[in-house]
DNA sequence: TCCAGAAACTTGAACGATCCAATCCTGCCT
DNA sequence: AGGCAGGATTGGATCGTTCAAGTTTCTGGA
């Protein structure tokens, strides 16, 4: 078995004293060029890594980042969640994090869960996924001091966090402008009660597209819980009351549901859903596609802008999603 | 700000000395009743928390485990991974430990991340999702005693080591019995090229259950990568070669292609796939369903074994896969 | 040649927990 | 009352790194 090598291992090797090793990894530029090389051949010739646990004890950083991984919910949109974490864990590790999961399954856990990570292993940050109106979650974080971010915009507005959210309203405008493109008029929308932040910017994006373009919107929306079986029901009620040509929903559950409502139809009925879920891809149906390594790499940018000591408040970041075209639209 | 509270605090608090705090901590049993009880109070009433860092030097252990995240491929089976790793998250935290994030886009990347893993953050163990033949990640790992367990069977039965899995045929067989039951004898599989551990075994449990009841699966297979295409594709084949009034299928992806080359066939052939993914779900197609909540809880158990210090090597765990039954059979 | 000042490098201390060995109680027996 | 055994408690050393302060070496101008 090998000897463990440590920095003063290093330091030996290359005959210097260990504080030259660790500037030569902390602070290159004040380590002479040949010194320099002399320890980094030392550093290679022995395999040497530092210490994350000896060096977090004298920083006090242990360059992690938390990140919450939920129960799939309705099974459809939890492979957003997926990709995202992905991308997390690939844009962190480049930056020298790392990505360490949590699961709570109301927000006093999750509140309590922070607590925890941050007393036992002095997380770096949070990143949150999915903001409501008043989250308790947010307001304790800052209250502490603690660097998150936010994937997902603070809906209340009230204090400004680091935040990195797609732009809803601009996906279903998009979607709605090429239903108009292609000749629809009676363009509905199947989506989310009021008051939700996501819900009420999906539906603004259609409802403003259709203004733009002169229909009058009035009607032409409805409102539900997600679910196959709530898109489908919703659909019918459409179908019936105001015989649309085209509906654009809030999730792809709901188009799901609203595809299965107009079966048989002709000429067929588009739909256009939203989150480009592979459930989507698998059925051929158009949806709306948020570009979730890019948040995800957004995310880290702007904590490692935090962490690496920018006082500034970063600014927000706003993508833009695009149209993942089949054949449903 | 309120100041760090240390083992010393609690200590001075308590007017014992920070030994007796670490042992009501480590080893509660050799501190006397009274003295515990004021230890534990002040340890509440100050909300320490024993850092991690600190305790990671002296002991050499992280309470820290390493999971793959993979970019979700094809996307439809990308959900077991998701659900896999939240139950991962769930169990490994009720044992003490936590879930690291991992990514690498081959083999030899994978294992110079467990190097650097392994060097910077002394991980205490390494779960890794999907084993095949030969695989050099085990053999590594294993070489250098590092703790691990495997989602999935290593098929080469070379050196074992613990391991979780779902039995694949038993799966397979349970689907090919109902449609038995259900009066066909006509049942088709489709599945993957032969010479992969996973795709064998399932096709292994079609075959021997037609055959346990007097069917002979000669001619009744076909094989493919996996895709909805491919899928599809091979259902027409089967179709017009065999006429097929049911078929397995290897995964949901080549199920879902089934489904669609089957569209407007009356009798309808019975269709059941395999992950129940959320696509299953949502189309309400019959799927082979794997407990992934129970197998991350068995991998957790396995590693807590090994971890503290059960010296023998653990049994294997071969968990039973359940039918989600939906329209399609 | 000498010296000031900067640059390069070295040394001792500290982070917070655990382990080890030594000391202090406490209760019990004679 | 004195002595003893055993468990409970204590102080000091330690893990590997970085910080703060100190010392040596180098550079250039008078």
């Amino acid at each position: 078995m090998a000897e463990k090598v440590t920095i003063a291992t290093v330091a030996r090797h290359a005959r210097v004293s260990r504080q030259t090793v660790s500037n030569v990894l902390n602070a290159p530029h004040i380590v002479r060029q040949e010194t320099r090389q002399r320890v980094e051949d030392a550093i290679n010739a022995l395999g040497y890594r530092a210490n994350q646990a000896a060096r977090q004890m004298r920083t006090g950083r242990s360059r992690l980042i938390a990140a919450r991984i939920d129960p799939t919910r309705d099974g459809i949109n939890g492979s957003v969640l997926d990709r995202f974490l992905h991308g997390l864990t690939e844009t962190a590790d480049a930056a020298g994090y790392r990505v360490l999961l949590y699961t709570a399954t109301d927000d006093d856990r999750e509140i309590a869960t922070y607590g925890d990570l941050l007393g036992t292993y002095e997380l770096d940050a949070f990143v949150l996924v999915g903001t409501k109106y008043g989250d308790p979650r947010t307001e304790w974080l800052a209250d502490r001091d603690v660097p998150f971010v936010t994937f997902g915009r603070p809906w209340d507005a009230l204090d400004a966090h680091p935040w990195v959210d797609v732009d809803g309203a601009a996906g279903t405008a998009q979607a709605t402008r090429r239903l108009l493109d292609a000749g629809h008029r009676r363009i509905a929308f199947i989506g989310w009660p009021e008051g939700s932040g996501v819900g009420d910017d999906r539906r603004a994006g259609w409802r403003d597209a259709l203004r733009a373009a002169g229909v009058d919107p009035t009607g032409l929306h409805r409102e539900t819980e997600d679910g196959i079986a709530e898109g489908e029901r919703l659909m019918r009620d459409l179908l019936l009351a105001v015989a649309p040509s085209a509906v654009v929903c809030a999730s792809d559950s709901l188009a799901l549901g609203a595809l299965q409502a107009i079966r048989g139809i002709d000429p067929p009925v588009a739909v256009i859903g939203f989150d480009d879920t592979p459930v989507a891809a698998a059925v051929g149906l158009t949806s709306v596609s948020q570009p979730l390594g890019d948040a995800a790499a957004r995310c880290v940018d702007l904590l490692t802008g935090v962490l690496d000591g920018d006082h500034e408040t970063p600014t927000p970041v706003l993508l833009q999603p695009s149209l993942a075209l089949r054949h449903t639209a």
